[in-house]
DNA sequence: TAGTGGTCTAGACCACAAA
DNA sequence: TTGTGGTCTAGACCACTAG
Protein backbone atom coordinates (compact mmCIF):
# COMPACT_ATOMS: atom_id res chain seq x y z
CA UNK A 1 0.00 0.00 0.00
CA UNK A 2 0.92 3.73 -0.91
CA UNK A 3 2.96 5.31 2.32
CA UNK A 4 2.18 8.30 1.34
CA UNK A 5 0.96 10.42 4.09
CA UNK A 6 -0.01 13.35 1.79
CA UNK A 7 -4.41 13.93 2.51
CA UNK A 8 -6.11 11.21 1.61
CA UNK A 9 -9.96 11.65 0.51
CA UNK A 10 -12.11 9.11 -0.85
CA UNK A 11 -10.93 9.26 -4.61
CA UNK A 12 -7.34 8.90 -3.40
CA UNK A 13 -8.08 5.51 -1.14
CA UNK A 14 -10.17 4.25 -4.53
CA UNK A 15 -7.21 4.84 -6.54
CA UNK A 16 -4.49 3.59 -4.04
CA UNK A 17 -7.05 0.02 -3.31
CA UNK A 18 -7.50 -0.10 -6.87
CA UNK A 19 -3.69 0.04 -7.74
CA UNK A 20 -3.20 -2.80 -5.08
CA UNK A 21 -5.51 -5.15 -7.20
CA UNK A 22 -4.56 -3.86 -10.73
CA UNK A 23 -0.98 -4.66 -10.03
CA UNK A 24 -1.28 -8.10 -8.33
CA UNK A 25 -0.63 -6.86 -5.07
CA UNK A 26 -4.22 -8.25 -3.83
CA UNK A 27 -4.99 -10.88 -6.01
CA UNK A 28 -8.77 -12.51 -7.04
CA UNK A 29 -10.39 -13.92 -3.64
CA UNK A 30 -7.76 -13.13 -1.02
CA UNK A 31 -9.43 -11.04 1.57
CA UNK A 32 -8.37 -7.01 2.53
CA UNK A 33 -8.05 -5.14 5.44
CA UNK A 34 -11.15 -4.28 7.50
CA UNK A 35 -12.28 -0.62 7.06
CA UNK A 36 -11.22 0.19 10.41
CA UNK A 37 -7.59 -1.19 9.84
CA UNK A 38 -7.78 0.90 6.61
CA UNK A 39 -8.63 4.00 7.97
CA UNK A 40 -6.11 3.64 10.96
CA UNK A 41 -3.34 2.92 7.68
CA UNK A 42 -5.13 6.17 5.40
CA UNK A 43 -5.15 8.16 8.31
CA UNK A 44 -9.03 9.10 8.43
CA UNK A 45 -12.93 7.94 9.27
CA UNK A 46 -14.36 4.41 8.39
CA UNK A 47 -16.79 6.32 6.73
CA UNK A 48 -14.38 7.96 4.11
CA UNK A 49 -12.59 4.14 3.83
CA UNK A 50 -16.14 2.93 3.22
CA UNK A 51 -17.20 5.48 0.56
CA UNK A 52 -14.12 4.33 -1.51
CA UNK A 53 -14.56 0.72 -1.30
CA UNK A 54 -17.99 1.06 -2.19
CA UNK A 55 -17.33 2.66 -5.34
CA UNK A 56 -15.14 0.20 -6.06
CA UNK A 57 -17.59 -2.61 -5.57
CA UNK A 58 -20.18 -0.93 -7.31
CA UNK A 59 -17.91 -0.99 -10.21
CA UNK A 60 -17.28 -4.93 -10.19
CA UNK A 61 -13.96 -4.85 -8.23
CA UNK A 62 -14.27 -5.71 -5.01
CA UNK A 63 -17.07 -8.06 -3.37
CA UNK A 64 -18.75 -6.99 0.29
CA UNK A 65 -19.78 -8.98 3.17
CA UNK A 66 -21.38 -8.04 6.76
CA UNK A 67 -18.93 -10.45 8.92
CA UNK A 68 -17.31 -11.85 5.69
CA UNK A 69 -15.49 -8.66 4.91
CA UNK A 70 -14.37 -7.59 1.76
CA UNK A 71 -12.43 -9.82 -0.68
CA UNK A 72 -11.06 -8.77 -4.59
CA UNK A 73 -13.85 -10.09 -7.20
CA UNK A 74 -12.78 -13.29 -8.46
CA UNK A 75 -14.62 -12.48 -11.74
CA UNK A 76 -14.55 -9.09 -12.67
CA UNK A 77 -17.02 -8.78 -15.26
CA UNK A 78 -16.57 -5.66 -17.12
CA UNK A 79 -19.57 -3.63 -18.13
CA UNK A 80 -18.93 -0.91 -20.95
CA UNK A 81 -21.79 1.30 -21.02
CA UNK A 82 -23.75 1.31 -24.11
CA UNK A 83 -25.32 4.82 -24.81
CA UNK A 84 -29.23 4.89 -25.66
CA UNK A 85 -29.09 8.16 -27.62
CA UNK A 86 -31.50 10.89 -28.65
CA UNK A 87 -31.10 9.87 -32.67
CA UNK A 88 -30.36 13.64 -33.86
CA UNK A 89 -27.71 14.08 -30.97
CA UNK A 90 -25.77 10.74 -31.50
CA UNK A 91 -25.31 12.35 -34.97
CA UNK A 92 -23.97 15.74 -34.00
CA UNK A 93 -21.77 14.47 -31.04
CA UNK A 94 -20.20 12.42 -33.90
CA UNK A 95 -19.48 15.72 -36.05
CA UNK A 96 -22.31 15.37 -38.29
CA UNK A 97 -25.29 17.70 -39.40
CA UNK A 98 -28.12 15.71 -38.83
CA UNK A 99 -31.06 15.42 -41.11
CA UNK A 100 -34.53 13.84 -40.30
CA UNK A 101 -37.64 12.67 -42.70
CA UNK A 102 -40.68 11.30 -41.57
CA UNK A 103 -42.06 8.62 -43.90
CA UNK A 104 -44.84 7.35 -42.22
CA UNK A 105 -47.06 7.69 -39.14
CA UNK A 106 -50.70 6.14 -38.55
CA UNK A 107 -52.67 3.42 -36.39
CA UNK A 108 -51.84 -0.28 -38.27
CA UNK A 109 -53.09 -3.30 -37.14
CA UNK A 110 -49.69 -4.39 -34.92
CA UNK A 111 -47.85 -7.90 -36.29
CA UNK A 112 -47.92 -10.90 -34.25
CA UNK A 113 -44.78 -10.99 -33.43
CA UNK A 114 -44.65 -7.52 -32.67
CA UNK A 115 -47.69 -8.05 -30.57
CA UNK A 116 -45.92 -11.27 -28.74
CA UNK A 117 -42.70 -8.87 -27.78
CA UNK A 118 -44.99 -5.89 -26.07
CA UNK A 119 -46.94 -8.88 -24.24
CA UNK A 120 -50.11 -7.84 -25.79
CA UNK A 121 -52.82 -9.77 -27.16
CA UNK A 122 -52.78 -9.86 -31.45
CA UNK A 123 -54.76 -7.98 -33.36
CA UNK A 124 -54.77 -4.79 -31.78
CA UNK A 125 -53.75 -1.71 -33.28
CA UNK A 126 -50.77 0.60 -32.53
CA UNK A 127 -49.30 3.61 -33.97
CA UNK A 128 -46.38 3.05 -36.76
CA UNK A 129 -43.52 5.42 -37.42
CA UNK A 130 -41.32 5.14 -39.70
CA UNK A 131 -38.53 7.39 -40.38
CA UNK A 132 -35.20 8.31 -41.45
CA UNK A 133 -32.06 9.92 -40.11
CA UNK A 134 -29.22 11.37 -42.51
CA UNK A 135 -26.12 12.44 -41.51
CA UNK A 136 -24.22 14.98 -43.28
CA UNK A 137 -27.33 14.51 -46.06
CA UNK A 138 -26.40 10.81 -46.14
CA UNK A 139 -29.00 7.88 -44.74
CA UNK A 140 -27.85 7.12 -41.75
CA UNK A 141 -30.70 5.24 -39.57
CA UNK A 142 -34.15 4.20 -40.17
CA UNK A 143 -36.49 3.82 -37.43
CA UNK A 144 -39.28 1.40 -37.31
CA UNK A 145 -41.73 2.02 -34.01
CA UNK A 146 -44.61 0.57 -32.90
CA UNK A 147 -46.25 2.65 -30.21
CA UNK A 148 -48.82 1.61 -28.16
CA UNK A 149 -51.79 4.62 -28.13
CA UNK A 150 -53.12 4.29 -24.47
CA UNK A 151 -48.91 5.10 -23.31
CA UNK A 152 -48.79 8.20 -26.09
CA UNK A 153 -51.58 10.19 -25.66
CA UNK A 154 -51.24 13.58 -27.27
CA UNK A 155 -48.68 12.38 -29.96
CA UNK A 156 -49.93 14.05 -32.99
CA UNK A 157 -48.88 12.45 -36.34
CA UNK A 158 -48.52 15.65 -37.88
CA UNK A 159 -46.24 16.83 -35.42
CA UNK A 160 -43.54 14.34 -36.07
CA UNK A 161 -42.83 15.59 -39.28
CA UNK A 162 -40.79 18.10 -37.98
CA UNK A 163 -39.98 16.62 -34.42
CA UNK A 164 -38.61 13.00 -33.90
CA UNK A 165 -41.17 10.60 -32.11
CA UNK A 166 -37.63 10.07 -29.49
CA UNK A 167 -37.26 13.41 -29.03
CA UNK A 168 -41.70 13.50 -28.13
CA UNK A 169 -41.01 10.22 -26.14
CA UNK A 170 -38.53 11.53 -23.85
CA UNK A 171 -40.38 14.34 -22.26
CA UNK A 172 -43.46 12.80 -22.61
CA UNK A 173 -43.39 9.11 -21.80
CA UNK A 174 -40.01 8.44 -20.65
CA UNK A 175 -38.92 4.84 -19.85
CA UNK A 176 -38.36 3.53 -16.57
CA UNK A 177 -37.33 0.08 -18.60
CA UNK A 178 -36.03 -1.54 -21.40
CA UNK A 179 -34.87 -4.70 -23.07
CA UNK A 180 -31.99 -4.11 -25.76
CA UNK A 181 -30.97 -6.63 -28.39
CA UNK A 182 -28.35 -5.75 -31.49
CA UNK A 183 -27.92 -8.63 -34.27
CA UNK A 184 -26.79 -8.12 -37.70
CA UNK A 185 -28.92 -9.12 -40.51
CA UNK A 186 -29.01 -8.61 -44.17
CA UNK A 187 -30.26 -5.42 -45.37
CA UNK A 188 -33.83 -5.81 -46.60
CA UNK A 189 -34.80 -5.02 -50.10
CA UNK A 190 -37.32 -2.40 -49.25
CA UNK A 191 -34.89 -0.46 -47.19
CA UNK A 192 -31.75 -0.85 -48.63
CA UNK A 193 -32.94 1.88 -51.39
CA UNK A 194 -33.28 3.94 -48.87
CA UNK A 195 -29.67 3.74 -47.67
CA UNK A 196 -28.74 4.20 -51.59
CA UNK A 197 -26.77 0.52 -50.59
CA UNK A 198 -27.21 -3.00 -52.18
CA UNK A 199 -29.63 -5.01 -50.70
CA UNK A 200 -28.48 -8.30 -48.14
CA UNK A 201 -25.64 -5.98 -46.94
CA UNK A 202 -24.80 -6.88 -43.42
CA UNK A 203 -25.71 -4.72 -41.22
CA UNK A 204 -26.98 -3.18 -37.44
CA UNK A 205 -30.17 -3.94 -36.27
CA UNK A 206 -31.36 -2.75 -32.65
CA UNK A 207 -34.31 -3.49 -31.15
CA UNK A 208 -35.49 -1.99 -28.09
CA UNK A 209 -39.07 -2.96 -26.10
CA UNK A 210 -39.40 0.03 -23.16
CA UNK A 211 -41.52 0.15 -20.38
CA UNK A 212 -43.25 2.70 -18.23
CA UNK A 213 -43.53 0.66 -15.22
CA UNK A 214 -44.77 -2.69 -16.46
CA UNK A 215 -47.07 -0.83 -19.10
CA UNK A 216 -45.23 -1.69 -22.42
CA UNK A 217 -44.80 1.74 -24.47
CA UNK A 218 -43.81 0.48 -27.87
CA UNK A 219 -40.79 -1.24 -29.68
CA UNK A 220 -38.36 -0.09 -31.69
CA UNK A 221 -36.21 -1.42 -34.45
CA UNK A 222 -33.18 0.87 -35.56
CA UNK A 223 -31.81 -0.34 -38.63
CA UNK A 224 -28.24 0.88 -39.58
CA UNK A 225 -26.99 1.73 -42.92
CA UNK A 226 -23.93 -1.10 -43.67
CA UNK A 227 -20.43 -0.63 -42.07
CA UNK A 228 -21.95 1.81 -39.12
CA UNK A 229 -20.54 0.40 -36.20
CA UNK A 230 -21.24 1.25 -32.55
CA UNK A 231 -18.58 1.92 -30.00
CA UNK A 232 -17.93 1.89 -26.56
CA UNK A 233 -15.47 1.38 -24.23
CA UNK A 234 -14.23 1.10 -20.38
CA UNK B 1 -43.96 14.67 -3.27
CA UNK B 2 -44.98 11.72 -1.18
CA UNK B 3 -46.39 12.79 2.30
CA UNK B 4 -44.91 9.75 3.97
CA UNK B 5 -43.55 10.17 7.22
CA UNK B 6 -42.17 6.62 7.59
CA UNK B 7 -38.61 6.39 7.65
CA UNK B 8 -36.92 7.68 4.73
CA UNK B 9 -33.56 5.80 4.33
CA UNK B 10 -31.53 7.29 1.34
CA UNK B 11 -33.17 4.37 -1.10
CA UNK B 12 -36.87 5.79 -0.24
CA UNK B 13 -35.43 9.59 -0.56
CA UNK B 14 -34.09 8.49 -4.15
CA UNK B 15 -37.34 6.21 -5.01
CA UNK B 16 -39.34 9.29 -3.92
CA UNK B 17 -37.27 12.01 -6.21
CA UNK B 18 -37.35 9.77 -9.12
CA UNK B 19 -40.52 9.75 -9.13
CA UNK B 20 -41.07 13.42 -9.13
CA UNK B 21 -39.34 13.08 -12.23
CA UNK B 22 -40.66 9.89 -13.49
CA UNK B 23 -44.33 11.38 -12.80
CA UNK B 24 -43.70 14.69 -14.59
CA UNK B 25 -44.00 16.76 -11.36
CA UNK B 26 -40.54 18.00 -11.57
CA UNK B 27 -39.26 18.67 -15.58
CA UNK B 28 -36.38 18.60 -17.38
CA UNK B 29 -34.50 21.84 -16.85
CA UNK B 30 -36.64 21.93 -13.31
CA UNK B 31 -34.34 23.12 -10.30
CA UNK B 32 -35.24 20.84 -7.59
CA UNK B 33 -35.08 22.05 -3.97
CA UNK B 34 -32.16 22.33 -2.04
CA UNK B 35 -30.38 19.88 0.00
CA UNK B 36 -31.63 21.58 3.22
CA UNK B 37 -34.81 21.58 2.52
CA UNK B 38 -34.98 18.08 1.28
CA UNK B 39 -33.39 17.57 4.55
CA UNK B 40 -36.41 19.23 6.27
CA UNK B 41 -38.87 17.79 4.27
CA UNK B 42 -37.88 14.03 5.00
CA UNK B 43 -36.98 14.45 8.45
CA UNK B 44 -33.71 13.59 7.96
CA UNK B 45 -30.11 15.17 7.38
CA UNK B 46 -28.00 16.83 4.52
CA UNK B 47 -25.89 13.73 3.87
CA UNK B 48 -28.68 11.33 3.63
CA UNK B 49 -30.42 13.33 1.16
CA UNK B 50 -26.89 14.41 -0.37
CA UNK B 51 -26.11 10.57 -1.08
CA UNK B 52 -29.27 9.96 -2.73
CA UNK B 53 -29.01 12.98 -4.94
CA UNK B 54 -25.54 11.67 -5.49
CA UNK B 55 -27.27 8.48 -6.72
CA UNK B 56 -29.33 9.70 -9.45
CA UNK B 57 -26.76 12.23 -10.73
CA UNK B 58 -24.62 9.20 -11.39
CA UNK B 59 -27.39 7.34 -12.86
CA UNK B 60 -28.22 10.35 -15.24
CA UNK B 61 -31.49 11.72 -14.07
CA UNK B 62 -29.68 15.02 -12.28
CA UNK B 63 -27.27 17.33 -12.68
CA UNK B 64 -25.44 19.12 -10.00
CA UNK B 65 -23.60 22.71 -9.70
CA UNK B 66 -22.02 24.01 -6.46
CA UNK B 67 -23.95 26.90 -6.42
CA UNK B 68 -26.38 26.30 -8.74
CA UNK B 69 -28.20 24.01 -7.28
CA UNK B 70 -29.66 20.38 -8.81
CA UNK B 71 -31.59 20.32 -11.78
CA UNK B 72 -33.45 17.61 -14.03
CA UNK B 73 -31.03 16.53 -16.44
CA UNK B 74 -32.27 17.91 -19.77
CA UNK B 75 -31.78 15.03 -22.12
CA UNK B 76 -31.50 11.63 -19.67
CA UNK B 77 -29.32 10.13 -21.88
CA UNK B 78 -29.67 6.54 -20.56
CA UNK B 79 -26.74 3.89 -20.37
CA UNK B 80 -27.42 0.24 -20.96
CA UNK B 81 -24.74 -1.94 -19.47
CA UNK B 82 -23.01 -4.15 -21.97
CA UNK B 83 -21.83 -6.84 -20.41
CA UNK B 84 -17.97 -8.00 -21.36
CA UNK B 85 -17.52 -11.45 -19.63
CA UNK B 86 -15.11 -14.50 -19.99
CA UNK B 87 -16.32 -16.28 -23.03
CA UNK B 88 -17.09 -19.72 -21.86
CA UNK B 89 -18.74 -18.57 -18.26
CA UNK B 90 -21.24 -16.29 -20.81
CA UNK B 91 -22.15 -19.52 -22.65
CA UNK B 92 -22.98 -21.32 -18.83
CA UNK B 93 -24.75 -18.57 -17.81
CA UNK B 94 -26.87 -18.40 -21.20
CA UNK B 95 -27.78 -22.29 -19.93
CA UNK B 96 -25.58 -23.73 -22.59
CA UNK B 97 -22.30 -26.13 -22.05
CA UNK B 98 -19.41 -24.23 -23.01
CA UNK B 99 -16.91 -26.23 -25.51
CA UNK B 100 -13.65 -24.56 -26.59
CA UNK B 101 -11.18 -25.68 -28.85
CA UNK B 102 -7.56 -24.32 -29.51
CA UNK B 103 -7.22 -23.56 -33.71
CA UNK B 104 -3.93 -21.64 -33.25
CA UNK B 105 -1.23 -19.93 -31.02
CA UNK B 106 1.91 -18.70 -31.79
CA UNK B 107 4.22 -15.68 -32.62
CA UNK B 108 3.35 -14.10 -36.05
CA UNK B 109 4.27 -10.91 -37.78
CA UNK B 110 1.44 -8.47 -36.80
CA UNK B 111 -0.94 -7.18 -40.13
CA UNK B 112 -0.44 -4.17 -40.60
CA UNK B 113 -3.57 -2.96 -39.56
CA UNK B 114 -3.31 -4.51 -36.17
CA UNK B 115 -0.16 -2.77 -35.05
CA UNK B 116 -1.69 0.52 -36.44
CA UNK B 117 -4.95 -0.31 -34.15
CA UNK B 118 -2.41 -1.10 -30.99
CA UNK B 119 -0.30 1.88 -32.10
CA UNK B 120 2.51 -0.76 -32.39
CA UNK B 121 5.06 0.40 -35.32
CA UNK B 122 4.76 -2.21 -37.97
CA UNK B 123 6.35 -5.35 -38.96
CA UNK B 124 6.53 -6.42 -35.19
CA UNK B 125 5.99 -9.95 -34.53
CA UNK B 126 3.11 -10.67 -31.91
CA UNK B 127 1.18 -13.45 -30.52
CA UNK B 128 -1.51 -14.75 -32.59
CA UNK B 129 -4.50 -16.79 -31.03
CA UNK B 130 -7.43 -18.36 -32.98
CA UNK B 131 -9.74 -20.26 -30.81
CA UNK B 132 -13.51 -21.81 -31.52
CA UNK B 133 -15.77 -21.60 -28.55
CA UNK B 134 -18.82 -23.94 -28.74
CA UNK B 135 -22.27 -23.85 -27.10
CA UNK B 136 -23.87 -27.76 -27.05
CA UNK B 137 -21.46 -28.71 -29.03
CA UNK B 138 -22.28 -26.19 -31.96
CA UNK B 139 -19.60 -23.39 -32.77
CA UNK B 140 -20.62 -20.56 -31.28
CA UNK B 141 -17.83 -17.93 -31.57
CA UNK B 142 -14.37 -17.51 -32.75
CA UNK B 143 -11.77 -15.50 -30.92
CA UNK B 144 -8.80 -14.20 -32.95
CA UNK B 145 -6.74 -12.51 -31.02
CA UNK B 146 -3.25 -10.63 -31.20
CA UNK B 147 -0.91 -9.87 -28.14
CA UNK B 148 1.83 -8.01 -27.31
CA UNK B 149 4.57 -10.29 -25.99
CA UNK B 150 6.10 -8.03 -23.71
CA UNK B 151 2.29 -8.04 -21.96
CA UNK B 152 1.84 -11.23 -21.50
CA UNK B 153 5.10 -12.43 -20.56
CA UNK B 154 4.38 -16.02 -18.93
CA UNK B 155 1.89 -17.11 -21.31
CA UNK B 156 2.03 -20.86 -22.13
CA UNK B 157 1.05 -21.36 -25.97
CA UNK B 158 0.74 -24.54 -25.23
CA UNK B 159 -1.19 -24.09 -21.77
CA UNK B 160 -3.99 -22.16 -23.87
CA UNK B 161 -4.91 -25.95 -25.33
CA UNK B 162 -6.98 -26.36 -22.17
CA UNK B 163 -7.40 -23.10 -20.78
CA UNK B 164 -9.35 -20.03 -22.78
CA UNK B 165 -6.33 -17.21 -23.37
CA UNK B 166 -9.21 -14.46 -21.66
CA UNK B 167 -9.02 -16.70 -18.32
CA UNK B 168 -5.31 -16.44 -18.51
CA UNK B 169 -5.29 -12.55 -19.17
CA UNK B 170 -8.24 -12.31 -16.57
CA UNK B 171 -5.66 -13.42 -13.35
CA UNK B 172 -2.32 -12.12 -15.41
CA UNK B 173 -2.68 -8.84 -17.57
CA UNK B 174 -5.62 -7.22 -16.28
CA UNK B 175 -6.91 -4.74 -18.52
CA UNK B 176 -7.13 -1.14 -17.56
CA UNK B 177 -9.11 0.36 -19.99
CA UNK B 178 -10.48 -1.06 -23.50
CA UNK B 179 -12.20 0.50 -26.92
CA UNK B 180 -14.74 -1.30 -28.04
CA UNK B 181 -16.77 -1.67 -31.25
CA UNK B 182 -19.72 -3.54 -32.70
CA UNK B 183 -20.49 -4.02 -35.91
CA UNK B 184 -22.33 -6.43 -38.58
CA UNK B 185 -19.92 -8.26 -41.27
CA UNK B 186 -20.47 -11.07 -43.54
CA UNK B 187 -19.13 -14.07 -42.47
CA UNK B 188 -15.32 -14.80 -44.15
CA UNK B 189 -15.67 -18.19 -46.17
CA UNK B 190 -12.56 -19.36 -43.80
CA UNK B 191 -14.52 -18.85 -40.78
CA UNK B 192 -18.15 -20.25 -42.25
CA UNK B 193 -17.08 -23.55 -42.37
CA UNK B 194 -16.42 -23.28 -38.16
CA UNK B 195 -19.81 -22.24 -37.68
CA UNK B 196 -21.28 -24.71 -40.61
CA UNK B 197 -23.08 -21.58 -41.75
CA UNK B 198 -23.07 -20.14 -45.27
CA UNK B 199 -20.45 -17.53 -46.47
CA UNK B 200 -21.62 -14.37 -45.92
CA UNK B 201 -24.57 -14.90 -43.28
CA UNK B 202 -24.51 -11.69 -41.95
CA UNK B 203 -22.92 -11.80 -38.00
CA UNK B 204 -21.78 -9.30 -35.49
CA UNK B 205 -17.89 -8.75 -35.17
CA UNK B 206 -17.02 -7.53 -31.76
CA UNK B 207 -13.45 -5.68 -31.35
CA UNK B 208 -12.38 -4.93 -28.82
CA UNK B 209 -8.42 -3.64 -28.34
CA UNK B 210 -7.48 -2.97 -24.65
CA UNK B 211 -4.67 -1.54 -22.73
CA UNK B 212 -2.85 -1.26 -19.20
CA UNK B 213 -2.40 1.99 -18.19
CA UNK B 214 -1.15 3.54 -21.70
CA UNK B 215 0.44 -0.10 -22.63
CA UNK B 216 -1.38 -1.53 -25.34
CA UNK B 217 -2.04 -5.57 -24.55
CA UNK B 218 -3.61 -7.10 -27.61
CA UNK B 219 -6.13 -6.97 -29.54
CA UNK B 220 -9.46 -9.08 -30.19
CA UNK B 221 -12.08 -10.34 -33.05
CA UNK B 222 -14.84 -11.74 -31.24
CA UNK B 223 -16.61 -13.42 -34.50
CA UNK B 224 -20.31 -14.36 -33.74
CA UNK B 225 -22.21 -17.53 -35.59
CA UNK B 226 -25.00 -16.08 -37.67
CA UNK B 227 -28.13 -15.37 -35.69
CA UNK B 228 -26.61 -14.29 -32.20
CA UNK B 229 -27.32 -11.64 -30.65
CA UNK B 230 -26.15 -9.22 -28.26
CA UNK B 231 -28.77 -8.62 -25.30
CA UNK B 232 -29.05 -5.87 -22.79
CA UNK B 233 -31.20 -3.49 -21.13
CA UNK B 234 -31.78 -0.77 -18.45
C1' DT C 1 -19.18 37.51 -2.84
C1' DA C 2 -22.48 34.58 -1.25
C1' DG C 3 -24.89 30.27 -1.82
C1' DT C 4 -24.79 25.65 -3.12
C1' DG C 5 -23.06 21.03 -3.27
C1' DG C 6 -18.75 18.05 -1.95
C1' DT C 7 -16.43 16.12 1.58
C1' DC C 8 -14.91 14.83 6.05
C1' DT C 9 -15.32 13.73 11.20
C1' DA C 10 -16.50 11.17 15.43
C1' DG C 11 -19.64 8.84 16.90
C1' DA C 12 -23.70 5.51 17.09
C1' DC C 13 -26.86 1.73 16.11
C1' DC C 14 -28.29 -1.89 13.17
C1' DA C 15 -28.48 -5.97 9.75
C1' DC C 16 -26.53 -9.67 8.18
C1' DA C 17 -23.83 -13.75 7.83
C1' DA C 18 -19.86 -16.40 9.30
C1' DA C 19 -17.88 -19.04 12.87
C1' DT D 1 -22.82 -15.51 19.04
C1' DT D 2 -20.05 -11.91 17.27
C1' DG D 3 -17.61 -9.39 13.84
C1' DT D 4 -18.17 -6.98 9.69
C1' DG D 5 -20.12 -3.72 6.57
C1' DG D 6 -24.40 -0.45 5.94
C1' DT D 7 -26.39 3.47 7.37
C1' DC D 8 -27.45 7.57 9.83
C1' DT D 9 -26.51 11.96 12.67
C1' DA D 10 -24.96 16.66 13.75
C1' DG D 11 -21.79 19.26 12.79
C1' DA D 12 -17.90 21.53 10.21
C1' DC D 13 -15.05 23.37 6.53
C1' DC D 14 -14.08 23.75 1.76
C1' DA D 15 -14.55 24.28 -3.54
C1' DC D 16 -16.80 25.88 -7.02
C1' DT D 17 -19.57 29.07 -9.51
C1' DA D 18 -23.71 31.92 -10.42
C1' DG D 19 -25.25 36.35 -9.87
Amino acid sequence: MSKDTLPFDWKAIRRDVLEQIQSGQWKPGDKIPREIELAAHYDCTRSTVGRALRDLATAGFLERRRKGGTIVAANPTRKAPLEVPILREAIRAAGSEPGYRLLQAGPERAPEEIAAKLGLPPGGELLHVLALYLADGAAHQIEDRWLVPAMVRGLDPDHLRSQPVDEWLLHNAPLTRAKIEIEAIALPAGLAHHFDQPAQSPSLLVTRVSWRQSKPIGLLRLYHAAGQRLKTGI
